[in-house]
DNA sequence: ATGTGC
């Protein structure tokens, strides 16, 4: 597929559309991708990038990482930072999956010593961690609970000795994101909600235990800052969101922006799929604090994972979570829009920032950090693929161009139906398992959506984040084991 | 992503 001709390279990892690619763009849009990478993209990615350049208060550029490809209305990896006062929120621009992000997990425990237990272990964390779509949680909440959950995140769960401190200081925001009101949220959403704590969902949500191995460690420095200290050090790296609460959520305020965005405020878009509202309107604020009520239930869904995975640990290895090891290392959203202040031209400014697919990357010395991570940037988690592995990276200054933004994932390179006719799920497991990689699901035809060569090439994607300054690699993890959806 | 949709 031929690039657009108006695709105009600004460095090695950095290209850029300019506003005469599409009418009505306000800011250039601008994709961090090497040749191979931008390449490889749908052609929707360059309309989806410039139709979000189109809408009122983006600041500087409508960026794509790259692992973007074509999502809802937004291309997943979009980021776009708006101006509070005469911006828009839109909720396509954060996704259907509020606050899906990434936990990772210490363990002191080597490959050698978990090896013998791996089935053991990854059988139990199957029977403990609900997967699947519909599925429901071991720990049922009332509605008034719930409503708490929902407006606390992590902190509820330190409240019900569902966490340590730690685990809340070494989540993005602290597990909070303050000023959520369950009041705009509706009833349909809490209701499904209140049996999905605790559960993984389906799709590319999974749960797996990895191994650092001594060649896979690239930033000795660092890796030992962030608790990668001995040789086959095994972790665990999971990955889910806002289950169905979020998804209503999202729901019901695009119906909600979708009515009032024309005739209340005379917004037009390029896409009704970027159905948006004032950021300052009644409805925008509205949005603002549901969303936040679905980004503080997917935190909590992710420390009651915690909680479960240290209980199984435990478990089979008849010792104390804590004598394991069994810390956090870091939790990051990947799907949100919040308030933060980024330098403009040298000026402070509050910005409301749309990830989308995308992760914070924080660099050195930034005062949001919690002080351990200080030195060497905010740790950031891009999952890959179940065949491939995935990385450990730190924050870099670079990334002061991105709105303090990195890539989130590996990225599809394929739609999940042709995933499906080329891939198996059962020829998968076996091939995975004779190479050590014990695979636990209950539907084959998901695993096969998720295979490795639907996905495109991780340490290409690692590598640009770095050579782009946004993130830099620290560790490579290795597969062993992993429970899907 | 989603008690998977026109």
């Amino acid at each position: 597929m031929p690039l657009p001709k108006d695709l105009i390279r600004i460095s090695p990892t950095t290209w850029e559309l300019p506003v005469t690619f599409k009418k009505g763009m306000l800011v250039p849009a601008r994709i961090i991708a090497s040749e191979k990478l931008i390449n490889a993209m749908e052609d929707a990615v360059f309309e989806q990038a410039a139709n979000v350049a189109c809408l009122s208060g983006i600041t500087g550029y409508s960026y794509c990482m790259p692992d973007g490809h074509w999502g809802y209305g937004f291309p997943i990896g979009g980021l776009a930072a708006m101006d509070p006062e005469r911006g828009v929120i839109s909720p396509g621009g954060i996704g259907f999956d509020i606050n899906c992000g990434m936990r990772l997990v210490l363990t002191n425990l080597t490959e050698e010593e978990v090896r013998p237990r791996l089935h053991d272990l990854v059988n139990r964390l199957f029977s403990r961690i609900p997967t699947g779509v519909g599925c429901h949680g071991t720990l049922k909440v009332k509605e008034s609970e719930f409503r708490h959950i929902a407006e606390q995140g992590s902190r509820w769960c330190l409240k019900k000795g569902y966490a340590v401190a730690e685990d809340l200081e070494l989540t993005e925001e602290g597990g909070c994101f303050t000023g959520g009101d369950s009041a705009k949220v509706s009833n349909k959403a809490i209701e499904r909600g209140l049996e999905q704590l605790g559960t993984l969902g389906s799709g590319n949500h999974y749960c797996e235990i990895q191994v650092a191995r001594p060649e896979n460690v690239l930033d000795q420095k660092i890796a030992r800052s962030f608790g990668i200290t001995i040789p086959n050090q095994v972790v665990i790296m999971f990955h889910c969101g806002s289950r169905g609460f979020g998804h209503q959520i999202a729901t019901d305020y695009l119906q909600r922006f979708l009515k009032v965005m024309g005739p209340k405020y005379g917004l037009s878009v390029t896409d009704r799929e970027l159905a948006c509202a004032p950021f300052r309107s009644p409805e925008g604020q509205d949005y603002y604090a549901a969303m936040k009520c679905a980004v503080n239930m997917a935190f909590a869904n992710r420390q009651m994972i915690l909680h479960r995975i240290r209980e199984v640990f435990s478990d089979i290895f008849h010792r104390d979570p804590f004598d394991l090891g069994l810390r956090m290392l870091y939790d990051v959203a990947h799907n949100t829009a919040k308030l933060e202040r980024h330098l403009i031209d040298g000026a402070p400014r509050e910005l409301l920032v749309h990830r989308k697919g995308a992760t914070r990357s924080l660099g050195p010395g930034s005062p949001e950090l919690p002080a351990c991570y200080r030195e060497s940037g905010q740790p950031v988690i891009i999952g890959g693929s179940m065949e491939t592995g995935s990385y450990l990276l730190s924050g870099m200054t670079g990334s002061n161009a991105t709105f303090a933004t990195t890539a989130h994932g590996s990225g599809r390179t394929m739609s999940r139906h042709q995933a499906k006719k080329l891939f198996r799920g059962d020829r998968l497991q076996q091939q995975l398992e004779q190479r050590g990689i014990y695979i636990m699901t209950d539907s084959l035809g998901g695993l096969a959506e998720e295979a490795g060569g639907a996905y495109k090439d991780i340490d290409e994607v690692a590598a640009v984040t770095e050579l782009a300054g946004l993130s830099k690699r620290i560790v490579k993890l290795l597969p062993m084991g992993n429970i899907k959806g």
